[in-house]
DNA sequence: AGCTATTAATAATC
DNA sequence: TGATTATTAATAGCT
């Protein structure tokens, strides 16, 4: 809707690109307002820009409330775990640190490659690759906590028979086996880590955004969407 | 844009409220798709209809990653007490979330991009940078997790003497408030992220770090939003 | 920031 | 819902 069509595909010209995102965002900021009015919807929009600069919409209920319901509904099916108990910090700490070896390894990838078109697609498959990487570390992860868990209820055990005789042992050494340790000789980073992921074969579906951006090759005037984008479309 | 204006104004017809939910929820989505891939923005959009059904899109990141990154710009609260390790861990843990922020922008700016040599050799820089830090930490985590190490150590110990030898009890194990304990509740990474931090001089300055104001739209002549609702437009 | 020429979204209707 | 169409709304390209 403007002096010519114009493709979905990032605006190189840093300038444009500010433009068009002023403009644009203000353009959903509004409808958003505008479907939550009329449909009676909550609605919840956060945008960063480039720079990190953060804008956001939130209908009447606030979007504190509007991410909880959020999280309550899609985490509802996900290990209890993730509440704020001892764990969780250790557990971010070693998903940040896979995060950032993966996406380091992507950039020496990147460097070493000279940067071929193949090469470009396949990076846009990272974060896919980060979900899964991330997904089976978890796994591994609850494992290595349940066996140490294991291992320290046994100990607190012993610890408790211990204390059945308070003269011989006045402190309470509970307190220090009570909690998941995350420092076990098996939890180190390097070891924590899977293996490298294989940047080659991944490229299922991804493409998809460029293709489309490349409108010349189609014809036909499909929807603007890509397909996985559909699923949120389903009423 | 349909034959008429319409009022700002819940739908009261339920089955046309409905359908235009449908409609609009659909328009909002592919907007969203279009701005984040335009203009290269991290957009998280959330939508419960009036039967709590839910519809999101989220751009290329994580939904998750969106909403955390959020959290952390919005919550700049402060976690009050710091003692040794613990401030190291904070540290080590805001030093992360930050690489992992520059990394992940500048890995969406290197998508798409042709790579000119300058941008090379920032890359390399960037490695450089990700190297010396992600030794540091692991360097940290490395006493971490000797220390640790030592206490279990003890702790047999302990454990094997008292089978031996149940009514003697050694003392002070444990007891170390200093040891690092990756699993220390008042380490709960819920409490907070610094906002953004730089990660160092060298990185300053790059083409693609570039600070720059938003451009900012203003709408001086009143449109459909409300007042409020402009406080998301101010800079 | 403003100003159009145009395209895109969509309300009404079938 | 899904398609069609008449209209309005959003905006790309300029200044």
């Amino acid at each position: 809707m403007g002096r010519g069509r114009v493709q979905l595909k990032r605006i190189e010209n840093k300038t444009s690109q500010q433009v068009t995102f002023s403009k644009r965002r203000t353009g959903l900021l509004k409808k958003a307002h505008e479907i939550s009015v009329l449909c009676d919807a909550q609605v919840a929009l956060i945008m960063f820009s480039t720079k990190g600069k953060l804008f956001e919409y939130s209908s009447e209920t606030s979007m504190e409330d509007i991410l909880e319901r959020y999280e309550r509904q899609t985490h509802t099916e996900l290990s209890g775990a993730n509440n704020e108990s001892q764990g969780n910090w250790s557990f971010e700490y070693i998903k940040l640190t896979a995060k950032v070896e993966v996406l380091e390894r992507n950039l020496r990838n990147f460097v070493g490659h000279d940067l071929d078109p193949m090469s470009m697609r396949e990076l846009q498959s990272l974060e896919q690759q980060l979900d899964t990487s991330l997904k089976s570390k978890t796994a591994w992860l609850a494992r290595a906590l349940e066996e140490q868990n294991r291992k320290l209820a046994k100990m607190k055990e012993k610890e408790k028979t211990f204390t059945e005789h308070p003269h011989n042992c006045p402190e309470n050494l509970g307190q220090n086996p009570s909690t998941v340790n995350l420092c076990s000789p098996e939890l180190l980073p390097s070891q924590t880590l899977l293996p490298s992921l294989t940047l080659s074969g991944n490229l299922q579906g991804r493409a998809w955004l460029e293709e489309k951006a490349e409108a010349q090759t189609a014809p036909t005037r499909n929807t603007l969407m890509p397909p996985w984008m559909m699923h949120h479309l389903t009423s």
